[in-house]
Order: structure tokens, then C-alpha cells, then sequence
DNA sequence: AATGAATGAGTATTCATTCAT
DNA sequence: TATGAATGAATACTCATTCAT
């Protein structure tokens, strides 16, 4: 019994943070109303309120889970892969992929009320900077081991050179998102984009 | 008279976009009040409306100004060089400098409310598309007379390679504001980014 | 068996009135709320709605109880004396007494939210009404067979006596709560307090 | 001009704390809505917030006022008489009249809402103790110098017997709003309950 | 009988905007 | 033209009460 209701109310949650996401990146946090994320999960303005403290605490909430599952999939696609060369292209097709996939938190993100503080905010603004960070690490990871390998150049900045890859692809989607997602990100694009990495423009 | 007025006129405005834009940076747009901007610059709150529409207007200008003497100088640095390679440098050294001294713009742009619509942040909204898509103009420009010139390697994706680019320089910002400007950018940073580029990793 | 569970009912609902009346006590009619008391006494928010209507009939049955106890005490203590000194010596000491501990009881009180109407605060009301004329009455009835005795000075208006002693006391419970009962009452104050009523000042 | 204005801000100020001043005896703290007291005071509900922090800030000025008013009559009319007798009656005699007059304060108070705590309530209650002690010194002073003068008895102690006459008043004053002021204060009463304390009852 | 999750009505407060002076 | 007082719409949050289990 107890099981049901906790699946119950795991549910509830999922339902509430599926809805509460679509609606924050429509609207953006300040013009998304409780009652209109409650009504839309199909829930009653006070219930939302038995599985998070206040607005903040779920929108932290939302950003919080989304970037989680964005870092696991990302650790996974490199895990798979043996080579330097097959873990750097693993990593960032897969980061391409997981911002296709996240419309919603990236607009979210990019729509900000994200950067700066207040209680609530500050702990989204620590969870971005750690999963910024720990995206970046897995990268220079990589890079060390292939430098180390000898399958990348020596001599390359292995951090500043993974900064650059994220964000370069983090510009793309940027791109996506202000363009409307008019902007297409088709696999020549990835390859292109890979390719101006390991060889350089000169 | 008239003349007299205008400039006038003239410094009211440039002193209430100054002071628009620190509160602005500081607390975002929603939490920032018109009474507080207008005292700030030394007004009564009705006098920001003889100025500007309304907030939202206030707030589109001061993004727009910013933007737009931002594209005039990266303009400026690029036609001070002939060579392609020298012109991608000044644009991407430039493009650093910018965004160093641009904290303020910077900010409100990461922390949002611009991505989405609503009559003026539309506005903002195609400027700030018009904007990215003149400074990826930019480098696609200089990189498509260098693959002409034999300077660069021919077979590279320019558009892409220029959206890389800026995405890469615009992450370093990025940082550098979520860490509350803790990072800091070296000189050297700026030529392993360049280095990076130009060689490539592999 | 239905002994039994009348037992139970009675300890349940002896169990919620002292956890209600501390808890109204320290918080108030309005801040005080059910599913504190509920949690307090060891039940779900839901049960006391079995015992009682409503917050304000539990409010009101709280106060009723605690004032008839009060008024039960004043009596039997006056009952075990004979002469009208030794009866109103005994009233005003044991009204001295009960102030003292019956805190909560005073604080509920003074803290309001009894005064005015509304369907069940009116029920309250009317019970305080009664109660203090009832004390009233009591003091009244000991002087008036004190002046008929010879006890008393014949001449004195024995209900606005009455009324006076009764003020006196409960001006010095009043004294205590708001100053957070750092005064306390000695014996020697109750005497004073006697002594000023029976000889006068002059 | 500014003169004016003051005048105006003034006006409009001691407009709302009259209309607060019924309103908040009507219903008490928490059923007072401050969009009631603003229409009722005929301005807008954002205009309370021109000239009070808040709803408590704006309840505790209420009490205040109202209170600084009642100390300045009791100062006043006892300061019109010389001997300690005609001092105490005076201050009797006039805080029955003050509490007479005073329906509104005395029901606002009654209801409580006041005793207990919180950032503002505790300005109030600080202020009513305040206010509370003044009264009984005033007291207290002129009995203590009726016993030097040799006009009271020797023997009394003053403070207890301030006490007993403030509880006095005060429990007519209770009496007269719990009744719903059906009990009327003649000055017949007044001059029994003086009778009683001069001259005892025995 | 007991539970406690769900409900949704009710309200203080903020602040962009207006307009009389 | 400049002012800043007045406006009033808009919304997060609480908690008494209900009722399915």
C-alpha cells in the first residue's frame, strides 16, 4: 500500500515538473503562475505546494533534474567508447544531441532569472556552474588522455580547448533557440564542426 | 535653442541608459523598478516616461546601444588588418574585449527575459538575432577570403567555423560571469584559443 | 464496551483540549493551526473533526472548559468558609491563584479574537458574559451578607465592590502576562491588595 | 506649496487611521482587509502603502495614536489639581471618561492580536506596557504623595493600590464592551468606586 | 473510525503607468 | 516640461475542511 502511494506521488511529481518545465520555458519564471502550471498538471493550486516549498524551489527543481539527466547521458555516450578520438566525438555528438533534445531547459536557461541570486536561485546558479564544470571536465579529460595517448597534439591547451568545444556547440543551440529552432542541425553540421577541431583552420 | 535642447535632451537620455543599464545588470529586469532607475539618475519616476514607451522600451534601448557599439568596434578592429589570419585574430581579440569590458550587457543578456516574446522584447529579440548574424557575417567573411587567399585550408565549412568561433569566445564570457568574474582572461588564454583554431588538436 | 470506547472518546478528546489550549495560548486563535494541534495530540488533521465541529468549536470548548474549572474552584473555596472576611479573603485568593495558573487560559483571552461575533465566537462570548457575572456575583452575594452581618460598612454599592476586587485581580494577571510574567505575585502583594480594599485609603 | 502638501499627506493620514480605527474594531486584526479600510477611506488600496509599511505597521499606529491621546488627557487633568485627593479623582474620573470615548481602542485591544509577538505586534506590546506603567506611576506618584502630605493613610502601598484602581476602571470599561455597552457608566458609579477605595469597605 | 491528500477561496503587497499641478 | 502621488491589476501562498480509502 504504502509503495502505491509513494509511486502515487512519484508520479504526481513527474507529472507537475513535465508541466511546470513546458511552461516556465514558454512564459519564463516570472509571468508562469502556480495556477496555471497546477491547472495544467490537473491539480489544485495548493497541491502543488505538498511537493515543493514555493515557485522557486520548483523551478530549481525543473533545471535541476534536466541538467542531471543532460550530465548522465553525456558521462554514458563517453563511457561507451575506448579511443580518445571516438570518446571526443562521442562526447560532443552526444552534447549536440542532448540540446536538440532540451528546447525547454535551454530556453529556460537562456531566458536567465537563472544567473543571479536569492535564496533559491543561488542553489540553480551553484548546480549550473558545478554541471558547467564538471561538462568541461569531462572533456579535458578526454583531451589529456589523447595528448597523453599521442593521438592529439601536444602542446594544446587541453582546458581552454575544451571551453571552446562547448561552447561551441552550446552556440549552436543558443542559435536554435533564438532563430526559433528554424535553424536545423543536421549531421554534416556536427562532422563540419568536428572536424574544425582536430584539424584546425590552417 | 533648439540645439541647446537637444543636447540636453541628449545627456538626459545617455544618463538614464547608464544608470538603466548597472540596475539592470544587477537585478535583472523584473526586479528592477522604474522609480529606482529614474532616482538613480537623478529623476522623477515620470520623467523616464517622456523618454522611453515604457519599461520594456527602456530596457530594449539600453540592450540595443550596447549591441550596437559593440558590432562598431569589432567592425573597427577588423578593417585595421589586411591578411585574413590578422584580421580573425583582431576580430577574436577584439570580440574578447568586448565581452570583458561589456559585463553589464553581458549579464542581462544571460540573465534573460529577452529570449521571449511580448510587443518589445520581440524587438530585442530580432536585434539581438541581427546582431549575432552580422558578427557571424563577420568572421565567415574574413574566413571565406582567406580559403580564397590560400591562407586558410581549403574544404573548411566557414559558416560553421564562424558560429564555432564566436560560441567559443561567448563561453569564456559565460564563465567568466557565472563565477562571478573569478576567471580571469590572460593573454595567453586569448592565443591558446587562437592556437587551438588554427592548428587544430589533432 | 461502549464504556470502554466512551473512556477512550473522553481521553482522546481531553488529550486534543490540552494540546489546543497550548498551542492557542502560544500562538493565537489565527496562527495557531489544526493540523498543529492534530499532530501535536498525536492524530490526523481529519480526526479532530470527529470530536469537534470546526477550529473556532474547538477554540470555543477550550475556553469553556478551562472556565468552568476556574469558576468551579472560586466556589468550593469559598463554600469551606463561613464569615463573609474569611469568604471574600478566600475568593480573592483563590482568584489570585487561578489567574496564576491557568497562564494559557488568560493568554487565549487577552490575545482576543474573543470579543466580537461570528456563530461560534458569539457562543464565546456569551460564556464569558456569564462566567463574569457569575464572579460577580459571587463577591456580590459574600458583601451584601457581610454589610447585612455587620461585617461590612453598611452604605457601600456591593456590585460596583464586586466589580472593583474583581478588576483589581485580573488587572494584575494582565500585569503579568505582558510583561512575559516577569512579576510575580507574593503573598504579601495579595495581602496589600486586601488590606487596601478593607481599611481604604484614606 | 510644500505646506500645503504637508497638510494634505496629514489629512489624508489621520483619514485613514480613523477609518483603520473602526474597521479594525468592527473586525479585528485579521478580518480586516486593507483594501476595506483604503475604500472606506475612499483612496486606493496601494495608497496605504504610501504612509504605512505594512497592514501591522499600520494597525500598530492605530493603537499608538489612540493611546498617546488617552496618556496626554490623564497627564493633563490631573496636572489642573493640587491636593492628592482631588488629583486621584481627577485621574479616576477621567480615565473612565477617556475610556468611555475610547470604544474603538479598547475593543481593538481586547480582541488582542496584540499581546503576542511578531516584528511589529512586538512595538505594540512593547508600547502598551509602556503606556501601561506610565499610568500606574501618575497613580502611584500622587497616592505616594498623599501619604507624605498625611492626606492618605499611612501603611498603603501605593503601587499595589495604583494597580487596583487602573484594574478597577479597566474592568468597568470591559464590562461596558463585552455587554455590548448596555452597562453605562453613571457618575453615580463613579463616585461609589471612588467611595470604596477611599474609605474601604469595612 | 481514522487517515491525510487534495482542494480552492481569500488577501497582502508590489510597481508600471498616469495625470493633475 | 517635470513632478511624484495615486492608482489598481495581478499573484504567491496558507490552511480549514472534505472525503476516498
Amino acid at each position: 500500500m504504502k509503495e502505491w502511494k509513494n509511486r502515487e506521488v512519484s508520479a504526481r511529481r513527474a507529472e507537475i515538473l513535465a508541466h511546470a518545465e513546458k511552461i516556465f520555458a514558454a512564459k519564463g519564471f516570472h509571468k508562469a503562475t502556480m495556477a496555471e502550471i497546477a491547472s495544467s498538471a490537473g491539480f489544485a493550486t495548493g497541491s502543488l505546494y505538498q511537493l515543493f516549498d514555493n515557485k522557486e524551489d520548483l523551478f530549481a527543481t525543473v533545471i535541476l533534474e534536466l541538467t542531471d539527466a543532460a550530465l548522465e547521458r553525456l558521462t554514458n555516450a563517453v563511457g561507451k567508447q575506448t579511443t580518445a578520438s571516438a570518446q571526443i566525438t562521442a562526447f560532443i555528438t552526444e552534447l549536440f544531441s542532448v540540446t536538440q533534445k532540451n528546447t525547454n531547459l535551454l530556453t529556460i536557461l537562456m531566458r536567465g532569472d537563472v544567473v543571479v541570486a536569492s535564496r533559491v536561485s543561488h542553489r540553480i546558479r551553484l548546480d549550473l556552474i558545478e554541471k558547467t564544470e564538471r561538462q568541461i571536465a569531462i572533456a579535458e579529460d578526454i583531451l589529456q588522455r589523447g595528448v597523453s595517448d599521442g593521438e592529439f597534439m601536444s602542446g594544446i591547451n587541453c582546458r581552454i580547448t575544451a571551453m571552446s568545444l562547448l561552447g561551441g556547440v552550446r552556440f549552436f543551440a543558443f542559435y536554435r533557440i533564438i532563430t526559433n529552432e528554424e535553424f536545423v542541425l543536421t549531421q554534416e553540421i556536427i562532422e563540419d564542426f568536428l572536424q574544425t577541431f582536430m584539424r584546425g583552420i590552417r
